[in-house]
DNA sequence: ATAGGCTAGTTGTATAGACAAGTAGGGGTG
DNA sequence: CACCCCTACTTGTCTATACAACTAGCCTAT
């Protein structure tokens, strides 16, 4: 472990530093999985950092499902490949992006409109409240990948429609001119054949297998701001996730 | 906030009993959605604990997602219904039992195989080792939901065909006989069509929408103990998944 | 040889206090 | 009325310390 890595001037945390420190040295490959990382003893005398900070570092960085902490043994690095980019929420460009493909949409529909009875629900507005609804066909290197039409209440972004380019990201523009920022995703998939419009879009057979997915998106309070439904080829899309199994549900305070 | 919740004596972390206190109040419905939970000062004074104590339970509150702080206002109770059951590892028999269906199974095959090469990868053996494969239909109320196929390193469980009944939950017995704990599960999930074989045993007809899942399990310090693969019927089942978008992925410490 | 105890090292929980940084509101000044 | 400052309250970070609970290894006594 190198010394020395602390700024104590700096705004960003000391917690933080260590975090990303350790972070660096895991991917790096110096610190190897099953190895022990510093114990909060070690890094505490190293850096003279007070024991908690230390613990802060190392719980951050179990928290990230790169460590894992055994009472009594110590913390150790995870075998786990990725450490991140599960149920992170990215909007399409993003992740297109990150998988180094080149984003683009088209256009089907971009309009003010009331909202349907499922899309009211799921925005926990009136039927008669009006939402502003956008029919894109997302492509991925000039194919065509899925379909997506996204639902968000009018009253949060009443300029919308005259101001915004919806050939381009709809998650930058409602952060950076409206503030919204979107925290949780709540997610529904399912699986089904395509249906001739769709089809004809996708520029697949009919029947061709499917997702259909339902998802709404909430800010911090919970407050719902967008309600998508959209469908993608199955040949050109598939769903990652990792799921953990908590051990601390509801018993005693046994670790 | 009801005073004198806590029991000093018990095993039960004070934090930890703070919390589900907390929880039941949100639950029962006195803290609603957008109030404010009772700050950390607030908790410290009427509890007679440190503040540090006060915050882990906040703290603990906002990672099940049923809280969320803000800097300088205060915690507040998430508008969001669900706590948890995301991302939670379940067993089939868990996850039916929680659905309130009976769960059944009826084997296809139980056997000692050698692995073959994409099962050994994902278990990080050889493709000379053996394995142990267990084949099932699942069932919820006599209806065939899907087919499983699971894939276990044979080292881990050398007793597991004499001693197992392959009817009954997988999961329990290596917890229970070989003290396999499973703590994370990566889940890939496709979507396709039936094939004539899965349609007969499944009994829909042949070309109709199909999940196909490949998940692996692993143990807390990330061995992979179990390789699965498994298609259900797209009818009877659907994915349901919450994803985050994180603040602080690696930019300054700022929240 | 085994059982038991001791010790050093680890994480988990808890306390008390300090300062920084952000929010909200009141009150005074222009 | 509008603006600014000040104050009170909040969460975020950090220190220093203490004891409990658990692990692993060593050593001793049986």
């Amino acid at each position: 472990m190198i010394l020395e890595a602390l700024d104590r001037q700096s705004v960003v945390p000391l917690y933080y530093q260590i975090q990303q420190h350790l972070l660096g040295q895991v991917r790096s490959g110096a610190l190897k999985s099953g190895q022990p990382v510093p114990s909060e003893q070690a890094i505490s005398a190293r850096l003279g950092v007070s024991r908690m900070t230390a613990r802060q570092a190392l719980k951050s960085l179990c928290e990230l499902g790169v460590a894992y902490s055994q009472r009594g043994k110590g913390t150790f690095v995870s075998a786990i490949k990725l450490e991140k980019d599960f149920r992170q929420v990215l909007s399409f460009s993003e992740e297109m992006q990150k998988r180094g493909a080149r984003p683009r949409s088209r256009v089907l529909a971009f309009e003010a409109c009331s909202a349907s009875v499922e899309v009211a629900e799921a925005l926990r507005i009136s039927p008669a409240d009006r939402v502003i609804r956008l029919r894109r066909i997302r492509m991925a290197n000039s194919l065509p990948l899925g379909i997506e039409c996204s639902h968000i209440p009018i009253g949060l972004c009443l300029d919308l429609i005259e101001n915004f380019d919806p050939r381009t990201s709809l998650y930058r523009a409602l952060a950076s001119r409206y503030g919204i920022e979107i925290a949780i995703t709540d997610e529904v998939a399912e699986a089904g054949l395509a249906k001739t419009e769709e089809a004809r879009l996708l520029r697949i057979p009919k029947g061709s297998p499917i997702f259909l997915f339902t998802r709404t998106s909430y800010i911090h309070s919970g407050k719902p701001v967008e309600f998508v439904k959209s469908i993608y080829r199955a040949d050109r899309y598939k769903i990652v996730n990792r799921l953990t199994r908590s051990r601390k549900i509801a018993s005693e305070g046994r670790n």
